[in-house]
DNA sequence: AACTATTGATAAGT
DNA sequence: TACTTATCAATAGTT
């Protein structure tokens, strides 16, 4: 280069170092869009400076493009997320098959239960199956009828207690009133409480 | 350069194409080397050629590490790839719920059958059996109508030969009669056949 | 692949 | 930071 030739070594003085890294760092990236261009050649480059600071150029499209490019030429080593993916996606391939096969045996268990035989079932078979099925949808009705009766005992339970509970402070609130004509009556207190009363509701 | 300046465009003649591209290769290499060790600079290229050939440069350590604190620089963009596996092990979790969910509803069903109805299911996993009781009912009712509906296009089309060959018969008949009037008609005989006709049925 | 005329890049100075 | 210029390096075309 001009005014004397330069060591092979790294230049010491860093305001220099910065300057000559600029200017050769422009000249690099316009030599490699040249060779691109010239040779029909799809460059990619990267470049930390010594700060850290990255520049980089790709002459066509763009450099995730080449890099998987290249990491398809290259792919000896797998970095340890693809490995990780790798045996997550196997394992829960794995376990489809396993649950697929659990599933199968539950309902050939069914089926058979059911007195429904392999795969292609006859009309009596299929006559057979679907009154089974019927029965069962009854008694799965049944058992939800059950429940929701249930809920309703409860709450009726409750009203009764609640109702219960409510008239008696209804009492005690009038029996005051008549003592003593001054005191404030508490008509406006809520006379159903959201929740179920204790017993000793009824020693207020 | 020397000898007359070069036009930024693709050298058309593959011979010369490839000789500069060597030459600028490697020069746009020894730039590349040099602006490393002067600037203290950490320096990646890589060179497809227009064959697919690659040629690779990394100035310290391996290009894998580069590429990857390049990654570390630039993860907005997911590539395709990561982006298909993502998909495929979210699709794979979704299965796996789903197939999970089917034999525990499975299992409930069966212990459900054959405990003869305790009470262990809750209302709403009632009603998601229901659910998967009617849809297996539609499935075997629809099973059950492909049966019938087989057997009552099997029924038209023996139908169809019987009523020919019933017609055949009778013409016979009627013909016998003319010509010789003391015979017996054959009238009273079943014209319905239950069984399809053989082939001789008209050389009677 | 080697040569060399010429262009291009750039180190140092401003 | 940008411009200048002397000098060196790269290389296009040739052998």
């Amino acid at each position: 280069m001009a005014r004397g030739k330069v060591q092979m070594k790294k230049i010491e003085n860093p305001v220099h170092r910065q300057v000559t890294f600029c200017k050769r760092r422009a000249g690099l990236l316009k030599k490699a869009k040249e060779l691109s261009v010239l040779c029909d050649a799809d460059i990619g480059i990267l470049i930390f400076s010594s700060h850290g600071k990255l520049f980089e150029l790709a002459t066509k499209g763009n450099m995730q493009g080449l890099i998987e490019r290249y990491m398809k030429m290259k792919p000896p080593r797998v970095s340890q997320a693809d490995q990780a993916v790798e045996t997550q996606t196997l394992d829960a391939k794995k376990e489809i098959n396993l649950l697929k096969q659990e599933i199968e045996i539950l309902q050939k268990g069914l089926r058979y239960m059911f007195g429904g035989g392999a795969g292609t079932m006859t009309l009596d078979e299929l006559q057979v199956l679907e009154k089974h099925l019927e029965v069962w949808i009854y008694h799965v009705r049944s058992a939800k009828m059950d429940v929701l009766f249930q809920e309703i005992q409860l709450l009726r339970n409750s009203e009764g207690i609640l109702t219960a509970a409510n008239k008696h402070l209804q009492d005690k609130i009038i029996e005051e009133n008549i003592g003593v004509t001054n005191i404030t009556p508490m008509a406006s207190d809520n006379p159903y409480p959201l929740t179920i009363p204790d017993d000793d509701i009824f020693q207020i």
